[in-house]
DNA sequence: ATACATGATGGAATCGTTTCCATGAAGACG
DNA sequence: CGTCTTCATGGAAACGATTCCATCATGTAT
């Protein structure tokens, strides 16, 4: 394996010194003509400057690091693609860690970002505020998507986040249902996204319904877990005729369980997800949904996290639409 | 912002030099009093080695460089989940990148990977053999997954692929067809694999049955594109009985283009299609598919590509499994 | 007691780039 | 014509690790 060829060959063959090359390279100031002919050797010799001696001199690698529970789970993947996108067009690597929604898992991944001198990251946290601790002093920049970090500390706090609107998403949601007849409405929701649960029970709230507690419940995460909260929930309520599920995991949940359990959808149960997959429109019937804006999500966190290089910025909260398909119909 | 520890630090404050440190920490020899004592010494600091100083002088990048076409594709995200959950365990970082099935976009990609110094790239290839090139030039380690790149050039074919036994997969799927009474069978493929086509046409022949050309279509990546040909497939030949998708999305685009054309399934027309995904068993009815064992690829591809340093290697072939659901009835 | 092998150790070179600083040339102005 | 400013330029330091090599101490064999 031949050794690539680097700044100094290309200064040589320039007949000039690799100082010059370098500003020429990376735009300083440069005679016309020393310039062209700089220009020329390094397409003549194919030169890519190595992005190794670069970082080190400048004690920080470019890329961008990107930390989302699960890549598999659709709604991440597409937040990923918005990541890919934004950080493709300004040329920079993205580094990908899936944390499983563990709090360790996050620690240990932030530390090797740490190692490898990253230090813009984005990432839809697990939502524990211990592994954020070691990034935030080594002075990463950091953007939270999708979701926030709770937590008494400030720097924490002070992360910028790209969430959904979730609490209009919601909102919305139930006025639907609330407008179909529908007054015994359950919430399926997953754990890490309080909001979405709270907007729930103050739209409740405000609309004069009283909260049914026994109607909230949360699956932990995985498809077994989400299974066996909505088949809980249907066989231990028969008596609630709409479901909001706060996710498409939560949703495949519902809609599996309701077919085991013979509900029909929209006659016997109305529901609506929170997210729109594509399946969900492969769904009988197609499934109503609270659609988040994923990939924008990704773009603006990666747009946030390469422009506010060190300076404070406050997040963005991105509109949801109510896609209403079939899965919805009136109170029986 | 503070300056982190660098291994001079510890050095120091060990009363020892930096490469003592540095062989105490990489496993060299040194005495066990010495050893223990920077150790201590590191784990004091919270010494972590930073990964640019140690890549320069290597002259590489730890990381592993993965493209694949889209992240936002279920098959995609379960192999890039493999990747990440086999690079985990080995300490190492993942550089993603969506080539969005394009070559230039797949060049481009590649050039930043060689940029960074990465020398070992997992890719879905788009097909393109000159993208290649210069990673092959560069002495990259280089593993395809899922497909293959047909080339004359040696040194591209030598690159091993961790496969899905397509062959295996589409025959059995064929003949689990042909058992059921069917024989106006079509195939609905996505440019790219070709080798599925190929075991289409060759399990037909080999049961005896001819080759209709016009039952064997294409569509070209996009949803738009593949919903396209699925319309125009029932339109065109009514007649037909069966359908095996290539892939997932063309799998979704079969269920909505029979359902727009009122085809029942599995009664009209049997339907079979190749990648499982959640949203298979939420159809109604279930699909069976051809499940390849995307996840697996994903960690074989990565156990090879950080185990083949340098020498060759011979490629993997995986086992599908024929998952029998609801979508394939008798002839009608 | 001398010569030699062994092993621990630290100094210094090295990787490829950016950037500071000194130098020198050339133009502007009095 | 002399001085000052401006600009292009190249040498060298710096970044943080690994690793070669020389040194030194210790133990062993003759």
């Amino acid at each position: 394996m031949k050794t690539r060829t680097t700044i100094k060959d290309v200064a040589e063959a320039a007949g000039v010194g690799v100082a010059t090359v370098s500003r020429v390279l990376s735009g300083g100031s440069a005679s016309q003509p020393t310039r062209e002919r700089v220009l020329a050797v390094a397409a003549e010799l194919d030169y890519r400057p190595s992005a190794l001696g670069r970082n080190l001199r400048q004690r920080r690698t470019g890329g961008i690091g990107l930390l989302v529970p699960d890549i598999t789970d659709s709604f991440h993947g597409r937040v990923a693609d918005g990541v890919l996108a934004c950080a493709r067009a300004a040329g920079e690597p993205v580094i990908l860690g899936a944390t499983g929604d563990d709090a360790e898992s996050e620690a240990e991944l932030i530390g090797v970002l740490l190692e490898q001198g990253v230090e813009r990251v984005i990432a839809v946290p697990s939502g524990a505020p211990e592994p954020w601790g070691p990034a935030i002093r080594a002075g990463m920049t950091v953007v939270f998507a999708d979701r926030r970090v709770i937590s008494r500390d400030n720097a924490l706090s002070a992360v910028p986040a790209v969430l959904a609107d979730e609490r209009a998403g919601v909102r919305n949601a139930v006025e639907y249902l609330v407008g179909l007849g529908h007054r015994r409405i359950a919430y399926l929701g997953g754990v890490g996204q309080p909001q979405r649960a709270a907007a729930f029970r103050d739209t409740l709230t405000a609309l004069g319904i009283a909260i049914d507690e026994e109607l909230i419940v949360f699956g932990r995460g995985t498809r077994d877990s989400a299974y066996a909260a909505a088949s809980g929930l249907f066989q231990h309520r028969p008596d609630l005729t709409g479901v909001i599920a706060g996710g498409n995991v939560l949703g495949e949940a519902a809609v599996l369980a309701a077919r085991e359990l013979d509900l029909r959808v929209p006659r016997d149960v109305s529901l609506i997800m929170f997210d729109d997959v594509p399946w969900a429109e492969l769904c009988a019937p197609p499934l109503t949904v609270i659609a988040p804006p994923a990939q924008d999500i990704g773009y603006r966190a990666a747009e946030l996290v390469l422009r506010t290089a060190g300076r404070r910025t406050r997040g963005v909260r991105l509109p949801t639409e109510l896609i209403i398909r079939g899965s919805c119909g009136p109170r029986r």
